[in-house]
DNA sequence: GATATTTTTCAAAGCGCTTTGGATAATTGG
DNA sequence: CCAATTATCCAAAGCGCTTTGAAAAATATC
């Protein structure tokens, strides 16, 4: 059923059928209900391809997934992001669709996306520091949001991001109230830039507090279990070992408590855990006392919030950057306590 | 830059130059050469709705989100099976659509689907038992593959699946055989389709070997670490407690273990896990030898093997559903031992 | 060299929708 | 009651592409 058989099922023209649909005024109530009715009786939808061709919208937007490498560490939190901004998509009628991008030449992908039109609008996940993606986007002209910041990246873009550093901050000097001075830093990839601001957070507390860097206590590769687990187990057998431990995954954080088990310590007494907390919806934090004291913040709602202002920035005639800073806050749970002098 | 535009540059025909560059033969090398460079000179991308309108095709596949209760459950694989399929589909020239769909009625999602025409077909994903979307899909004729299958529906369809009940049959009798008796089964939501099957697996095995079927040690729901912990927690604090565990997911797996360290036992000697392992990335299970003994299956693959079965099945005249049947491999981490009497 | 055949190109219609610019019918005001 | 408004409706153009049916040019055939 297309619109040309309905006009002429109802004995009206395709003008009149179209605009009593789309709610434009030039039309009777009697009218746009007799349509209405019968648009729903035939099972009758736009065609979304025409429609688009004719509004010049798409009514897509296109979300960017880089291949190898980085996507490793968007996986886990992939999953609840996507489902919170499709939540908002859906609401303004909005579709979402994926695109990957190969690591050779993004450059391309960004700009088909562009001239083939098929999309409105574009959410940039997991930016680098210095991502030069963001002056591209600019430079095209495509409206878009980014998950996240890029330090380095002067000119203004619109971005959702968690305020990553003062977390950080706040978590480090939280241990090192509790007396902890060898606290060791569990870091994503060093370019991504949530990594950066995380370590700079963490960096300044201990600055602050007139601690000395120990650049054995930092290490930073793609956030996994076994990699936790991993650089937990490496550091533990140190001459001095860390008495607090500062991850920046879930995931990562597990496998440093595997790897404090294995030692035979017990987490939270004789070594601390604080972590970051994406409030995955299949890593609950605990039920009633978190298992892990954490800097908590939803990444879905992080999702739904990026959707909602690419949506605001498509339809605003200005297009001027918008921008949120979301704090995470920081929930004590099992994981920490006071350092053991030993 | 457009067609129309293009051609005049040329001093071609828009037939000619659509021609040229879609590969018809009805046009000379030398023209088709000369058109081809142009394109690339000014950046020529067709409009992808103004194609889809003419061709009928959208070149784009659908994948369809259920909303609350079960992606919950789809969460933790579903970056990993998204990636698996993105590449497929970027290899073939399409483009990749999410709609979420509200559970109160998913028919009229799959209508609006088809009358928009904004997919070329669908998959499914985390098929139930008796699920009723395959019956609605073969009627409105949308090509469909689902990842999984479902127990109870009898007519034809195209799936991709992991031999669950087969994987988890044979890590029962691998317990069994290493001595185990009082074998727990922590599963997923048992209205999901895989759930059914590893259950059905596991009571074979075990009916198998006369070993009477407790429903005490049968527990499911969401797979969360949160389930595997509180459910293992209770468990082993039973009279009888089980001496081995079998776990739907690493993630429950994790869960499991860590009750088990709380319990001040050992998990490999004290009691046995194995769990299955879809092989996400970001939870690599171990590096040399694995922690987990696991059915593992990767779910990446599995994305990208539907995603081709649903090309082919597009592209394809004939409709004629297809499958694929997966074999997970059994492999023997170090989280499982004989049984310890005592 | 004229006709038949093949190769190469093109004009125009059509995909299903929106929207402009008018036309027609109903309503109002004097 | 007639002109001026206003409320309804419509024909046709246009969005950017593909494709049909035909024409023009080049080549082959006798």
């Amino acid at each position: 059923m297309n619109l040309k058989r309905l006009a002429r099922e109802l004995q009206l023209s395709q003008t009149t059928v179209s605009r009593a649909l789309n709610g434009y005024p030039e039309v009777s109530e009697a009218t746009r209900r007799r349509v209405q009715l019968a648009a729903e009786q035939f099972g009758y939808r736009p065609n979304s391809r025409a429609k688009g061709l004719a509004t010049g919208r798409a009514m897509t937007i296109g979300h960017v997934i880089p291949s190898s490498t980085q996507h490793e560490m968007m996986n886990p939190v992939f999953g609840d992001f996507v489902g919170g901004a499709s939540e908002a998509y859906a609401q303004h009628g909005y579709d979402m669709m994926f695109s990957r991008v190969p690591d050779d030449n993004e450059e391309r992908v960004y700009r088909d996306l562009i001239a083939k039109r098929s999309v409105d609008g574009v959410v940039l996940q997991g930016p680098s520091v210095d991502d030069g993606r963001i002056g591209l986007l600019n430079e095209l002209g495509l409206p878009f949001v980014v998950h996240g910041r890029s330090s380095g990246v002067k000119e203004p873009y619109s971005w959702v991001d968690v305020n990553n550093k003062r977390s950080f901050q706040r978590a480090t000097e939280f241990l090192i109230d509790l007396g902890h001075e060898r606290i060791a830093l569990i870091n994503g990839l060093e370019e991504m830039d949530f990594a950066k601001r995380r370590r700079d957070g963490y960096l300044a507390a201990l600055s602050n507090r007139d601690i000395p860097i120990d650049p054995e206590l930092m290490r930073a590769a793609e956030m996994t279990e076994v990699f936790g687990h991993h650089q937990a187990r490496a550091m533990l057998g140190m001459d001095q070992p860390p008495t607090a431990f500062l991850a920046s995954s879930m995931i990562c954080a597990i496998g440093i408590r595997r790897a404090i088990d294995e030692e035979g310590l017990e987490m939270g007494r004789d070594i601390s855990v604080i972590t970051h907390d994406d409030e995955l919806s299949y890593l609950k934090n605990g039920q009633d006392i978190p298992i892990f004291t954490a800097t908590r913040s939803s990444v879905r709602q992080a999702g739904q919030i990026t959707a909602e202002m690419l949506i605001t920035l498509i339809e605003s005639p200005d297009k001027t950057p918008r921008n949120r800073l979301l704090e995470a806050e920081l929930v004590v749970g099992r994981s920490t306590g006071p350092v053991k002098r030993g």
